[in-house]
RNA sequence: GGCGGCAUAGCCAAGUGGUAAGGCAGAGGACUGCAAAUCCUUUAUCCCCGGUUCGAAUCCGGGUGCCGCCUCCA
C-alpha cells in the first residue's frame, strides 16, 4: 500500500515517495507566539502531527520540524503593549503552546526552532540571494526581486499580473516591483535588532522558514505543510527565496489544510471570531476536539459550533467506553468463538490503512474505527465472554488506531478527581450491599452523591464500574 | 478581475462511474430494581437544469448559493 497525498504544487494526488527511501523530511508552519493559539490554528497542528504519526507507524523515519515565529510586527506590538520584551513574550507563549498542544495530544516535533535562534542562517541566506542578484537594498531594507525569479507564482498558480490585479494594499513606491517582499528590515527605534551586512535590523517573515527548513532538513525537503491561507504569499515566497538561492527544488510535496469556520466565516485573529484552544479545552475534552478535527478530511473547511463539539463528545465517549469494556471483558480460550469477528477486525485494519493511504482520509478511517467499536460491543454485549485471540486482535487494533489518531488514551488525569479512588470503591461497595438488600433508596442516593462529584456508575454483569462524567 | 474550495438524511460527515460508510440526535424493542452503558430494528437517491454512458452523487456543460486567497492570518 502506498500513501498518496494531494500535492498543491501539481494539484493532484500523487504517490508519496520521499527522496531517501524510508526517511521523511517534514516541515510544518508553526505559530507566531504573541498570543494563545486558537482552534483554527490547532487544526494543522493536530492533522499534520497525525500524518507524521501515520508515517512513523508505516515504518518511516520522520524528521518533523515545526517552527515558532518569535519576531515580527505582531510580536513587537504585543510586547510593547504589555511592557515586556519580545523574548519574554515569546517565552511565555511558547510555554503556553506546549501546555495546550500536549493537552491536545499533539506530539512534540523532532525540532521546534525559533526564528531568533537562526539569525546567522537567515543572514546567510539573504546574502546568498543578494550575491545572485535576487535581492536589492533600499535604506537598509533588503527586498526580494520577484522579477528575477521567473517561476514566481508557481505554487499559487498565478502570474505576477494576476496577483497584482487583485492587490488591496498600497505599494511602497521604492520597490522595483509591487510584489517584492522584504527579506531584512532595518532597525526601528525601540525594536529588537541584530547586526547584519546591511546594518542593524531584523528578519522579514518569510525568510525564517526557508532558512530553518534548509538548515535542519536540507535544501530540498519532502513535505512542507500549513494552512491554506499560507499558500500566498508566505509559501510562494518561501519557494522563491529558497530556489533562487540554491537552484534546487525546495519542496517535493506542498500540503495545506482547510480552515475552520465560525458563523460561516473563517476563524481568524484579525476578524476576532476565534476561540482559543485553551478556552476550547475548558469546554470540551481533548478527545472530542481531536475527533472533531480528524472527523473531516483535512482539506475541507469545517464549521466550529457547540453542537458539532457536543456530537464529537458523544462519539468520543462511545469509543472510550468500548475500549474500556474491551480491556475488562473476560476472555477464554474458546477457539471457535468470535471467528467471524476476527475476520472482520482483519478486514477493518486493511480498510483503515487504505483510507489513510488515500490522501490521509482520517474521516474514512474513523468510520472504520466505529465499525470496530460496533463489532467489539456486539461481541461483549450482555456480559458475554470473548475469545482471547479476538480480544488481543481488537486491543491491537485500538492500540494501532490510537497511535495515529490519538482518540482513546488521552484521558484527563485522575488527579482532577475530587475524591480518592479508594473512597469511590467503598461507596460502590456500600451501594452493592444496599442493592442486595433491595434498599434502592439508599443505593440511589449513593449513586446521586457520586454523580454530584462527577462520577458515573455502570452496573454490568461483572460488577459495577465507575468513570468520570 | 485572477486563482481555489464547498453544496450528500434533523445535524456532523465519508464516498469521485456500478444501484449511498460512519457518528450525533430521534423512534420502537431487548437488558436493568431504576438508570447508565450496550445490543437489535428504523430514517437519504446525493443544490438545480441539460449532456455523455448500458449505468453518475461520482464525468462534461450551464446555472444557483456559500466560503476563501490575491494584506497580517493555520
Amino acid at each position: 500500500m502506498t500513501l498518496k497525498l494531494y500535492n498543491d504544487l501539481t494539484r493532484r494526488k500523487e504517490p508519496f515517495e520521499p527522496q531517501e527511501p524510508g526517511k521523511v523530511t517534514f516541515y510544518s508552519c508553526g505559530p507566531t507566539v504573541y498570543d494563545y493559539f486558537h482552534i483554527g490554528n490547532a487544526r494543522p497542528f493536530i492533522i499534520f502531527d497525525a500524518l507524521r504519526r501515520y508515517m512513523e507507524a508505516k515504518g518511516l523515519q520522520v524528521i518533523y520540524v515545526q517552527n515558532f515565529t518569535d519576531i515580527d510586527d505582531k510580536m513587537i506590538n504585543r510586547a510593547s503593549q504589555l511592557g515586556i520584551s519580545v523574548s519574554e513574550l515569546a517565552d511565555k507563549y511558547i510555554k503556553a503552546y506546549f501546555e495546550d498542544a500536549d493537552a491536545l495530544g499533539i506530539r512534540r516535533p523532532t525540532h521546534t526552532p525559533r526564528a531568533t535562534h537562526y539569525i546567522p542562517e537567515i543572514i546567510d541566506l539573504v546574502r546568498r540571494l543578494a550575491e545572485k542578484g535576487h535581492a536589492y537594498v533600499i535604506d537598509g531594507d533588503v527586498y526580494f526581486d520577484v522579477m528575477s525569479f521567473p517561476a514566481y507564482g508557481k505554487l499559487a498558480k498565478q502570474s505576477l499580473d494576476d496577483l497584482l490585479s487583485g492587490a488591496r494594499v498600497e505599494v511602497d513606491s521604492r520597490k522595483r516591483h509591487p510584489l517584492d517582499f522584504v527579506l531584512w528590515k532595518s532597525r526601528k527605534e525601540g525594536e529588537p535588532f541584530w547586526e547584519s551586512p546591511w546594518g542593524q535590523g531584523r528578519p522579514g517573515w518569510h525568510i525564517e522558514c526557508s532558512a530553518m527548513s534548509m538548515k535542519l532538513l536540507g535544501e530540498t525537503i519532502d513535505i512542507h505543510a500549513g494552512g491554506s491561507d499560507l499558500v500566498f504569499p508566505h509559501h510562494e515566497n518561501e519557494v522563491a527565496q529558497a530556489e533562487a538561492a540554491t537552484g534546487k527544488p525546495f519542496v517535493k510535496y506542498w500540503i495545506h489544510n482547510g480552515y475552520i469556520l465560525l458563523d460561516q466565516e473563517k476563524m481568524s485573529k484579525s476578524l476576532g471570531n476565534f476561540l482559543t484552544a485553551r478556552e476550547a479545552r475548558e469546554r470540551y475534552s481533548s478527545l472530542a476536539i481531536r475527533l472533531f478535527m480528524l472527523g473531516a478530511h483535512y482539506r475541507s473547511p469545517i464549521s466550529f459550533s457547540d453542537d458539532s463539539l457536543r456530537q464529537a463528545e458523544s462519539g468520543a465517549s462511545r469509543i472510550q467506553n468500548c475500549y474500556f469494556e474491551l480491556q475488562s471483558a473476560p476472555a477464554d480460550d474458546g477457539s471457535e468463538k468470535n471467528k467471524d469477528d476476527i475476520l472482520l477486525l482483519e478486514g477493518a485494519l486493511d480498510r483503515f490503512n487504505s483510507a489513510l493511504d488515500d490522501d490521509f482520509n482520517t474521516a474514512g478511517a474513523i468510520g472504520i474505527l466505529f465499525d470496530v467499536v460496533r463489532t467489539v460491543n456486539h461481541a461483549t454485549s450482555g456480559g458475554r465472554t470473548v475469545s482471547r485471540p479476538f480480544r488481543e486482535k481488537a486491543l491491537s487494533f485500538f492500540k494501532y488506531a490510537n497511535e495515529i489518531l490519538g482518540l482513546t488514551e488521552a484521558e484527563k488525569p485522575s488527579a482532577s478527581l475530587q475524591i480518592p479512588g479508594e473512597e469511590v470503591e467503598q461507596m460502590i461497595a456500600s451501594r452493592e450491599e444496599a442493592r442486595k438488600n433491595r434498599d434502592f433508596n439508599r443505593a440511589d442516593s449513593i449513586r446521586d452523591e457520586l454523580a454530584a462529584m462527577g462520577i458515573v456508575l455502570e452496573d454490568t454483569p461483572h460488577g459495577t464500574r465507575w468513570k468520570r462524567s
